[in-house]
DNA sequence: AGTATTCCGACTATAATAATGAGGATTAAG
DNA sequence: CTTAATCCTCATTATTATAGTCGGAATACT
């Protein structure tokens, strides 16, 4: 196997995964960390963090009190791979513009990110919550055969 | 503008301008690291360490003494930058196949870094040295507007 | 021999990542 | 009202990756 130029940090990795399981369940009622913690096998402390930091973002809400927990907070068709990386990943520091005169051979070095970035958009842009959730229950048997091996 | 999902390292980025530089340079003589560093711009004892490395991945070769330095080791057309970038990316552990079982929703993540990776490989497998070079040259004015702004 | 250069190992410093811990606030249900 | 479940907030820690730096040894040309 080729060596994985782009790898998604465990932390947008567990917020694709928490929020793919509150579609998967599809309930209207808030699921509480736990279940989704355990349902996915994510840290639970390091979860809730993570739902606070989707709540922020406009991605979930948070009921509180006892048979609180988490659900969508827009429809999963609205909602992208792409939205919910770019917004974990990004730090306020990089949307300041850099004040250095930036190296001539830096360019050369831009334009090829560029392209790879537009690129990697194109796909995790177009990919819709409900879309993964779809194609993951029509194609279950690979994906468990897979587990299994 | 959008958030870069896909960073180069420093170190990665100053392989491929050290080596474009090699190109670009176009000598047969063998050419220091001080006056490499010096035109692109990087950390010195930085780029010596980098260059060993791309030694050892068989990318230029060093020729020590007075008028020593370092040379490319093959064509500029046979040196792709995802050669550069996955040979200076890749972590030894990286090879050894984990033994815990994955989770299956590890898949769902999987599959989509499969995607995003054969589409980063289809950009960077697929641009030589020498196709870095040619277009630099071509657009030079363009890159140099850039950089006076 | 002298000098410019690569080569090499160790070292540091900083930041990002990935959690973990303790306790308080809120709410639903008994 | 009490209690248990739950989110929330702040702090702390551990690990790893990144981006260098330092000093000197080995080598080869002149």
């Amino acid at each position: 196997m080729s060596y994985p130029f782009f790898q998604l940090s465990k932390k947008s990795g567990y917020a694709v995964r928490a929020l793919f399981e509150l579609v998967l369940k599809g309930t209207s009622a808030p699921v509480n960390v736990r279940r989704l913690a355990k349902a996915q096998d994510i840290p639970i402390r390091f979860l809730e963090i993570i739902l606070n930091e989707l709540k922020q973002g406009g991605f979930v809400l948070s009921v509180r009190g006892k048979s609180g927990g988490y659900l969508l907070a827009k429809p999963a068709d609205e909602i992208t791979v792409g939205q919910i990386i770019r917004f974990l990943e990004k730090n306020p520091e990089s949307d300041a513009p850099s004040l250095e005169q930036p190296h001539p051979g830096e360019f050369i070095i831009k334009r090829l990110m560029d392209n790879v970035n537009d690129c990697i958009s194109g796909i995790c842009d177009n990919l819709t919550l409900e879309e993964m959730v779809k194609e993951y229950q029509t194609n279950q048997e690979s994906f468990v055969s897979n587990y299994v091996i």
